[in-house]
DNA sequence: ACGTCTTTGTGAACGCGTGCACAACCGTTC
DNA sequence: GAACGGTTGTGCACGCGTTCACAAAGACGT
């Protein structure tokens, strides 16, 4: 038995939950909160008590019943937890618009995901400078993944170029990427892909829109539509 | 009863998926495919071909046994059920890297959703052009809202400014608000709010990436991950 | 030391979404 | 017009996720 040893699976639905508590605790923390219950965690993260503690368990039981969770000590969990007490390279497909703003987005070097490289196919943006960091050719690609043991792909290419950027990524030796091109992505088994479309996420609210005013003319009739989303 | 009465409702799951469908079935389309298969269309969207028909059939039903969905047909019929129909005037807040990006992407208006505007709080920002738009101050937004009927709009601020955004939206007449800040915000009830975290998506990626390398050192073992994610 | 108060952790019920399996149905061929 | 291959539409069972409700347990005051 190992010290580090492999938990019980995560659910899904809590897995991707699990960023979101931990912005929250860690803003917490920030402004001198040092003890949390799962009632007042919920309702900063919008979602009932009772799921809160279910999430939490999984993790472990790191909570003291009649008091609520050390926040500084279920921050330092869920890091771990979530893979962040060690920094993550990423690296960018494309140098368009979106990889650009991805690149500049600061986000994600701050949250431990620093860029580790910005590609493209086109030569007339490769050295040019996006975000302080050069646009590289594509055949360094396999080299960089290499020599700074990126895990993480990001492919930010037009939709008809993704699946050779996932190609390529693969065969660079990444295992994860995310998807910001409106396309499905295949990829080999052992490799994740998450795919985030923003024209769907905007298709999804136009649905909603569309349902809003065709209720009203039919009938004028007010809505209770208390539908929310969570990522992912 | 109206000839365009509300139907049943859709289950978010499957509305979720139209817009992949709808993707499919227009590149089939351009590509000169008339009728397409439960099972050909479920392949292509990385689905099982019985969620493809009971999805389809929350539309009613369009499909001819024997022989499959005409995929025009099919389109229209997804297109009206998204309210894709007509567009959809969207105003985005925040002029910075992704607003920028968001500006400059050309997918919005390509799909039905034109740009009436972009906002920004700071003077220097004002004025300057983004995308071919010109950025505007924030107190223009109600009258854009008002003059081009915008029901949907975009949060592309920093985090602390992101509830004030919404706010903003909410009092200007905005009804559906896609929010990129990696922040809750909080909206009246009758508002519908998606928020995509990009920082979440990477950490739910590191998530696994981290129960990966944790199973490698811990025993050599081939691990067979089947899993996708899908928008939402 | 004991009782009270608060909050956790979880068993159990419920509801939604998924996938199987099949009857109903269409088109085509003989 | 009857038989047949093919595909849809859907009833049903299963599994996952959510929520309720409560026993277990720590903290605190007396």
């Amino acid at each position: 038995m190992s010290p580090h040893r492999t938990r019980r699976r995560i659910p899904d639905a809590t897995v991707a939950r699990l960023p979101i508590y931990l912005q929250i605790l860690s803003a917490q923390l920030d402004g001198g909160t040092s003890n949390l219950s799962s009632e007042e965690l919920a309702t900063l993260a919008g979602v009932n008590a009772a799921k809160v503690r279910k999430d939490l368990s999984y993790l472990g039981s790191y909570g003291t019943r009649g008091v609520g969770y050390e926040v500084q000590y279920l921050v330092y969990q869920i890091r771990r937890e979530l893979g962040l007490d060690h920094e993550w390279n990423v690296v960018i497909l494309g140098a368009g618009n979106l990889g650009q703003a991805l690149s500049g987005y600061g986000g994600f070097t701050e949250r431990g995901y620093p860029i580790a490289g910005i590609f493209d196919i086109d030569p007339d943006k490769v050295d040019t400078l996006v975000g302080g960091v050069r646009v590289r050719p594509l055949d360094e690609l396999a080299q960089v993944v290499a020599a700074r043991s990126v895990s993480i792909g990001v492919i930010a290419t037009p939709p008809v170029a993704a699946q050779d950027a996932a190609d390529r990524l693969v065969r660079a030796g990444v295992t994860s990427i995310l998807n910001f091109a409106p396309t499905l992505v295949n990829a080999p088994l052992g490799i994740t892909v998450r795919t985030v479309d923003m024209s769907v996420e905007m298709q999804i609210l136009s649905y909603h829109e569309q349902r809003r005013v065709a209720a009203a003319s039919s009938l004028r009739s007010v809505q209770a539509d208390g539908s929310r989303n969570q990522t992912a």
